[in-house]
DNA sequence: CGAATCATTGAGGAATTTCAAGTGGTGTGG
DNA sequence: CCACACCACTTGAAATTCCTCAATGATTCG
């Protein structure tokens, strides 16, 4: 069922050097998962850390691709393999509705963000989602660039830079680095994020 | 297995007084899903049409809820009854598959377009999208409020009205009474869209 | 060390929002 | 049937947010 797969940075998912549909789940390292317009304006809609199974639609053009944020492992399922299984285990075809599910819910969690929240809010979300990955230590590593958050904020690099700057001017987060981010006030991030 | 309720407009889909979660299907009329901020800030994630289906996951405080655009009839489906079904049925379990992936999917697209694409790519999109429904009709009608369309595509209703305004004087459209818009060039509405 | 890439910062500008006023259609009561 | 009120929609002007462009600083890699 797993069949690993050493990725380097920005490598395209692809299976025999056709695209394929299938489902995916991160061994080590960070995945994203966006689509781009003709014009080269990018939407990632999430990234993907070791753990997390995420699913794939990449039937035709316009639908999503994934990519490697951090060098990663990935463990593959072909969708037609998926197919020949949903139909002989009840409890396979359950997981695959409760995976899409889940998926379905933090994508609209974050039509919202884009929709109708401000810059400040948007990287605060994105601060609280990541910190509640590991929910003990306000010392957050950060795997992805600016430019991989601008494009899963609908934001440019630069607003982003300059609001984790003013959250650190404000006291909510330190910036030791700009790969790593110091949770230090988490309640004032919670006031910013709506 | 059909449970045909008949809505108001803005009537909250629940079910024995509170709220239970389901998947329903539209028999007529049109259904908007969304979420609200606590300071009303609102983003419509879809509206549903006559012969649509959707999930709802209304579990916690923080999901989506169902209200109806127009009077309507709903086909409502308990999960509850889902998850039994879906243990004896295969076809069942991967029908619920095919619709929350239907359902990811245009979540994607929507994503991309809160995210990156201008108030006119936004109005141009949200026409091509009502006007795909009924194909080789150009008069489309419709349903929904200049304050539903403005949540869906996260801008104001006047940036909306604006944008439609501008796109009558472009020649991409008519504009014959604020409920009624006719495309009458599709090409022009395909280009402004990204 | 130097080149290249990524991140930060600043100034100016553009797109959208906000606030405010005006228009149009609809329903109700006189 | 008309007057009025109400609501949704439209339009305009000012304000704001975020973006663009440009320069500087930091980090990585050969």
């Amino acid at each position: 069922m797993r069949n690993p797969d050493q990725w380097r940075p920005t490598k395209f998912v692809r299976h025999g050097g056709r695209l394929v549909t299938f489902d995916a789940s991160v061994v080590s390292g960070v995945v994203r998962t966006h689509r781009v317009l003709d014009d080269g304006r990018r939407q990632i809609s999430s990234f993907h850390f070791p753990g997390d199974v995420f699913g794939l639609e990449m039937s035709d053009e316009h639908q999503s691709s994934a990519e490697a944020v951090t060098s990663c492992e990935i463990g593959l399922v072909k969708r037609s393999m998926l197919d020949r299984m949903t139909n002989e285990n009840t409890a396979c075809a359950r997981e695959l509705w409760a995976l899409a599910s889940r998926e379905l819910s933090h994508a609209r969690s974050h039509l919202m963000l884009l929709g109708r929240k401000t810059a400040v809010e948007r990287v605060a979300s994105f601060l609280i989602e990541l910190g509640a990955r590991d929910s003990d230590d306000d010392a957050v590593k950060i795997p992805m660039s600016r430019s991989d958050i601008a494009d899963y904020l609908g934001l440019t690099i630069e607003t982003v830079s300059r609001t984790l700057t003013q959250l650190e001017r404000d006291g909510a987060i330190e910036l030791p680095n700009c790969r790593q981010i110091v949770l230090c006030n988490r309640a004032a991030l919670d006031r910013l994020d709506a």
